[in-house]
DNA sequence: CGTAGCCTTGAGATGCATCAAGCATTGTGG
DNA sequence: CCACAATGCTTGATGCATCTCAAGGCTACG
């Protein structure tokens, strides 16, 4: 029951938030984050939004169910988890977040966060105010279709969970992280071949719904038939065609 | 593999689109709708908003993967559910839609559907033009915000999707499932003790991730036991507390 | 009244969880 | 810098929850 979530103070004090010359057009991010979409020339109408940044060092939380919800954030650098702790000590790891990945859209509902968000290695955010993003998205509508956008998206990313939580098998759960992982590093410009896996097998275990022996072994089953190759953390596809026909075949 | 799906034409022929005189003010829904949380006075600035409403017969879809997203739409009467089916034949239920709820926010991300939405029973509902949505929103900050709240809530019920696929056995998942009705229809001013499912086995089966003969041996094993009674479609929740115990303990 | 879809129940198979032991890695303090 | 402790990982043996396959009954609808 224990995970690798070092307890800290939530609250990171005001002097570790820096407030620094940040501009959306200059980040190199700017494809995945928010202005995602947004020409060039109106980017710099963003700039006000992001006022501060925010470094947050692995094991500590960014925010955490109950917190009161007043931002997004947006992964410039790092990897973070989030996970739902409901009442009864259940523990459900539901997403992995990567540079220009955003966090905290599970806050705007009740103006309260509903999850917890923790750093998998030092990282930093882009602090977005949610009063600033609606208020400048009311005046400039590519950055309100932006937001909606966003959101649908990650909708639309849980059903794919909720695919691979209600109907695959362990192996197709596993090949199909794998794939998702990949398809993310190369996206930010990393090979879509050889990553680290930043989170733990218990981690990477509840995210599927499967147990951290399961996974391990499904890893060593994928590396003994050559399709990968693991080393601890350390993951090299060497077949990403037949990792991806592993998904094909209906499980009936 | 087959499903209660009747295939029928998607696009329903513009002379069911009934325009009637529609008002977000008298909606004895709009408590539940998108308009949650605006006061009355100015509900009739969203009147132009619902211009039209659609009819859809039982077993007939709302929308389709693939089709061109345009707007949401808000349920006035019946009950849906929308599935993915993915390119390998996997079939998933990812949610039931009762009066007041939202339909086709998936739909945003990529201008194009990313499930099918069926009627399990003869409905209706608001079309909302998702641009005509987001321009009102932006000169009416309360509906702005709202649509984030409805956005955002989507996000956290699928996050319990997660956690019931992830980590309940199908006792719990049943009975999280009747009580998740339960509450649903006594929002809406039904008795939350007794109601009709409007979906199949197979569809409970396909939403919580379990095989047609799980949840009727589940739902007999609670019937057995007191819990509820069941008579084909027709459930009464004869001990509220016990069901809600059954998901107090955590699986280890 | 007949048929098709839906539901229930049983028996047997299996995939994953559980329990357990030992190894590897990382980080830490002497 | 090394040794130790803590955490994470792997692998094996066993058990069990759920799936699968199968048969029969019920219900609703044309």
């Amino acid at each position: 029951m224990k995970s690798i979530s070092i307890q800290s103070d939530e609250h990171v004090p005001g002097d570790l938030q820096k407030r620094l010359q940040a501009s959306c057009a200059a980040c190199n991010l700017r494809e995945l984050c928010v202005p995602g979409g947004i020409s060039s020339d109106d980017l710099a109408q963003l700039d006000p939004l992001v006022a501060t940044r925010r470094r947050i060092r692995r094991g500590e939380t960014l925010f955490r169910v109950g917190d009161v919800f007043d931002s997004l954030y947006a992964v410039r650098s790092g990897f973070f988890k989030t996970r739902l702790t409901s009442e009864d000590g259940r523990d459900q790891v539901t997403g992995f977040q990567m540079p220009g990945e955003l966090l905290g859209l599970d806050g705007v509902a009740t103006e309260a966060h509903s999850v917890d968000a923790v750093a998998l290695q030092d990282s930093e955010v882009c602090v977005l105010q949610f009063a600033d993003l609606e208020r400048i998205a009311r005046d400039f509508s590519p950055l309100q279709h932006q937001l909606h956008r966003v959101m649908s998206r990650e909708i639309v990313r849980e059903h794919g969970v909720m695919v691979l939580l209600g109907s695959m098998r362990a192996e197709e759960r596993v090949a199909a992280f794998l794939l998702n992982l990949s398809k993310r590093f190369e996206t930010l410009g990393y090979s879509p071949h050889e990553f680290i896996l930043r989170m733990t097998r218990e981690e990477i275990g509840s995210y599927l719904g499967l147990k951290l022996e399961t996974v391990s072994r499904t890893l060593s089953r994928f590396q003994s038939e050559g399709l990968i190759e693991v080393s601890n953390k350390q993951v090299r596809l060497l077949d990403l065609p037949a990792l991806k026909k592993l998904l094909g075949p209906a499980p009936v």
